[in-house]
DNA sequence: TTCTTCGGGATTTTT
DNA sequence: TCCCGAAGAA
């Protein structure tokens, strides 16, 4: 289908330059886009798709593949911006697993309704499969078995065929040998519980369209053209299933650059893209060499630093762009100066050039790295969100509140069973669940069974089959209910389980989790209106297993944006900074004990992209010192400084060591380019650089270097021992301070001792001291604080029970010490109680 | 059975 | 620092 005249296609509107047209205009047929950072290859599949919906492929009938949700979600609205009314299936590698699995899922044992564990979960599995084998967890380390696992899992191995590797071939060693046995019962489990992992979502998709060339042909027929971005990233299982779905019609196009690759730890396979030109012969491959992205300084720091990398084909890079400003390397003493320094430097560009927080971002190398930059911020009241690896999702009752979920879509998830079954406390301790799960394990029946027909098990207290009982009575009921949207089932559950009537609203850490219980529920809010047509409670949880730390992240927010190096592959920002430049973070201390240089050439990658994601500034910063776990480490600036050759000195002459005065004093001339100087002798500039590091060799930061550093000229005024305590560096304002309040003593404690006092206290005030608990009213908006003694009960009253949850006294008699009530309890429980001796609590007087 | 405390160990990156 | 498991107390 030919545009009609005087309609230009999509193609055409003029904003790519030849290459890129190229491969837009490229239809039939395998294509592979190779190409440096900031040269337009998202840009180029993006068009590339609106093209062939123009073109009349059916929308349906294209499949895109990424790798984060934020790509798949942006990638999405820009086609339906260039083709108004189209809806594209763009989509991350899991997420089109997991839909698959849900329709074909049988052919590997799964039903539909199977549940995608998150990896605390995995971890709780695979300790389960430990020690059910008796194997010593702190020899083995469970992250260490699941990784192995995820590799081979990425390699479309199967327990058997491991196993059978490790044995047969006898190249395994020990650690190996321990895995094909963990392993193998792992799976087992896994496949028990109808559940997944991570890898699974891949690695069944795999070896089904390997084994079943009914499904293989039926995909291949409805996807007729597949694009893949960042194809570097690839491992096997994404290799074999996008050239198992593009065998038939090879209308295949996938685009990468091989020096972003950075995923090898995880069974990225850099092979997969160097080796399409032999996997697809008729292969037309298009090459994009002008960045549009990075000013020239930026693009030529780039190349001078990945050159270092021998395992690796040239490849030009042009850019009309400006020259832009000097890269900014800056010294520290350590991590808080670190954060002070960047928090300072931040806001003055942001003043003098007149940028919106939004324009910044910190990168890292680990995750770890950002809280004394958050704190730091935070002081500066700098507005900044992070991509967080510890997000919502991952704290504890966000996680209980979805295990019952998960319980109640799938009764099998025997993870989800041993989370819950138990939370809120309900008396039923390990051993009884221990024994259950064995029993349901040779019953074969689900737990959530086992529990129900908990009275017919001998072994088991009549204490624990009540409790059983009156749980699996509770998943019952919810199970029951007509669904109506995830919100409905979520108030239900609330109100069914009791879960969070015992978080004490004036409790900093509980108000916490009553926002995080307020949070989900406007995940589930959002979910039932984005899906008002269809919603279901495996979307819900599909959607929420499924989410990624980028995913937080919204350029719209005007705010700071930090993430690790990892998570900024693929975007852009006018400023950048990379802290911790430092050698054994960047490059990793893990790739430096490695024998294998390939390691090392990842963390140059990444450095790489890093680099490459800033448009217009870079900034780089190191420190003297650093705690890391507590213990405070020297560090050495990274290699890395000295290969982006940031002075622009050619080859010969890099390693003077005169270079310090070689470039004029810092502020005293444009060398600087207008960056905030550091040596402005204002107060306010408390965590200064202590020197403007040149990156050479001859920065290592001794004690010499540091003293040199401070000399009048070209550092810090201020010596850096009397950095650490400035008289008006900012002070952590103490947050609204109640007379009696503690926590102003214990914040001179350490963590330990302070959570410690705290528990103290919640004691103290649990045996009848002031009662600031806050009730399932008090939850719901209506609550109040109580003054009664718990000598003093009536009917009516609302009680709170420690194991129980609150629930209101219907009865009473007796007087004082012979005083007895009976409580009922959300759940419809009556039990009765002798007042004296027992723990109920009077709670939401009205 | 549950709660608390304490010692030891750690994977760094993620879907 | 953070997290887990062991051990002891209630
Ligand atoms: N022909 C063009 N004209 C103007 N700007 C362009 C053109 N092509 C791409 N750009 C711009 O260049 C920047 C980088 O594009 P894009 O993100 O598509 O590159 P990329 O190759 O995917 O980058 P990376 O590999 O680094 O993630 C974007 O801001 C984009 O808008």
């Amino acid at each position: 289908m030919r545009p009609r005249k005087g309609v230009p296609p999509v193609s055409a509107t003029g904003d790519l330059n030849p290459a890129q047209l190229e491969a837009v205009e490229h239809r039939d047929g395998p294509l592979l886009v190779l190409a440096g950072p900031g040269s337009g290859k998202t840009r180029v599949i993006t068009r590339r798709i609106a093209r062939l919906i123009e073109s009349g492929i059916y929308p349906s009938r294209i499949l895109a593949l990424t790798f984060t949700n934020k790509a798949a979600r942006e990638m999405e609205e820009r086609v339906a911006g260039l083709m108004p009314g189209s809806r594209v299936w763009v989509s991350t590698f899991h997420r089109f697993c997991a839909q698959l699995l849900r329709r074909y899922g049988q052919a590997v044992g799964l039903q539909p309704n199977f549940s995608i564990l998150d990896s605390s979960d995995q971890g709780a599995l695979i300790r389960e499969v430990l020690s059910e084998q008796n194997i010593d967890s702190s020899h083995f380390s469970p992250g260490k078995l699941l990784g192995r696992i995820s590799k081979s899992k990425s390699r479309l191995q199967s327990a058997e065929e491991f196993a059978r590797e490790v044995l047969d071939g006898r190249q395994g060693n020990y650690f190996d040998q321990v895995v094909a046995r963990v392993y193998q019962n792992y799976q087992d489990l896994l496949l028990r519980a109808n559940s997944v992992d991570f890898d699974d979502l891949l690695c069944h998709v795999g070896r089904m369209l390997a084994e079943n060339d009914e499904i293989r042909h039926d995909l291949g027929e409805r996807y007729r053209y597949i694009l893949v971005d960042e194809y570097q990233d690839t491992n096997f299982a994404q290799y074999q299933i996008v050239k198992m779905l593009a065998g038939s019609h090879r209308n295949l196009c996938v685009t990468g650059d091989p020096d972003q690759s950075i995923y090898g730890w995880r069974g990225a396979e850099l092979g997969n893209i160097l080796q399409f030109e032999q996997d697809f012969p008729e292969t037309r491959v298009v090459r994009l060499e002008r960045n549009y992205r990075s000013t020239k300084v930026i693009c030529r720091a780039a190349d001078a630093l990945i050159v270092n990398n021998v395992r690796r084909k040239a490849k030009t890079l042009f850019t009309d762009n400006d020259e832009g400003a000097r890269i900014e390397s800056l010294f520290f003493d350590d991590q808080h100066l670190e954060g002070e320094g960047v928090s300072t430097v931040i806001r003055q560009i942001a003043q003098k050039e007149g940028r919106p927080w939004s324009d910044f971002a910190i990168f890292y190398r680990v995750n770890a790295l950002s809280r004394p930059l958050e704190l730091a911020l935070g002081r500066h009241r700098i507005p900044y969100q992070v991509a967080a690896g510890l997000a919502f999702y991952e704290r504890a009752e966000v996680k209980d509140l979805l295990a019952y979920f998960r319980l109640i879509s799938n009764p099998a998830d025997r993870l989800a069973f041993q989370r819950v079954v138990n939370t809120p406390v309900r008396g039923i301790g390990k051993t009884t669940v221990a024994r259950l799960m064995d029993w349901a394990d040779q019953q074969g029946i689900a737990p959530l069974d086992a529990a129900r027909q908990a009275d017919q098990f001998p072994g088991l207290t009549r204490r624990a089959t009540l409790a059983l009982g009156r749980f699996a009575e509770i998943i019952n009921r919810l199970s029951m209910t007509p669904f109506a949207g995830v919100t409905p089932l979520f108030d239900e559950l609330l109100k069914q389980t009791g879960y969070g009537t015992g978080l004490d609203k004036h409790d900093e850490a509980d108000l916490q989790k009553l926002a995080n219980i307020e949070e989900l529920r406007n995940a589930a809010a959002q979910y039932d209106q984005e899906h008002a047509a269809d919603p279901t409670l495996q979307g819900f949880l599909e959607n929420s297993s499924l989410v990624a730390d980028l995913d937080s992240v919204d350029e719209a927010s005007g705010k700071v944006t930090l993430m690790t190096l990892h998570a900024a592959k693929g975007l852009e920002f006018p400023v950048v900074l990379i802290v911790a430049v430092e050698e054994g973070l960047l490059p990793h201390d893990r790739s430096l004990r490695s024998e294998s240089p390939n390691e090392i050439e990842e963390e140059r990658r990444l450095m790489f992209v890093g680099v490459t994601r800033a448009r217009e500034r870079l900034l780089l910063t190191r420190t003297w010192s650093r705690d890391m776990r507590g213990q405070r480490m020297l560090s050495a600036p990274s290699r890395f400084l000295e290969e982006l050759n940031l002075s622009g000195r050619r080859d010969g002459e890099r390693k003077s060591h005169d270079s310090l005065a070689r470039h004029p004093p810092t502020g005293a001339g444009n060398d600087r380019n207008e960056l905030p100087d550091p040596n402005v002798d204002d107060p306010a500039m408390a965590g200064n650089p202590v020197a403007i590091d040149e990156g050479g060799p001859e920065a290592i930061p001794s004690e010499a270097f540091v003293m040199k550093a401070v000399k009048p000229g070209r550092t810090a005024r201020i010596p850096p021992e009397k950095q650490v305590s400035l008289p008006n560096e900012p002070v952590e304002a103490p947050v609204t301070v109640r007379p009696e309040d503690r926590a102003a003593a214990s914040a001179a404690l350490s963590r330990r001792e302070r959570e410690a006092l705290e528990a103290k206290q919640r004691r103290q005030s649990k045996l009848g001291g002031i009662p600031n608990l806050t009730t399932g009213a008090a939850l719901l908006g209506a609550g109040g604080t109580a003054e009664s003694t718990s000598s003093n009960f009536r009917v009516g009253m609302t009680v709170r029970h420690p194991q129980l949850g609150v629930g209101s006294i219907v009865a009473a008699s007796g007087e004082g010490k012979r005083q007895t009530v009976t409580v009922q309890f959300p759940d419809g429980s009556e039990r009765s109680f002798l007042t004296q001796k027992s723990p109920l609590q009077p709670v939401g007087l009205r």
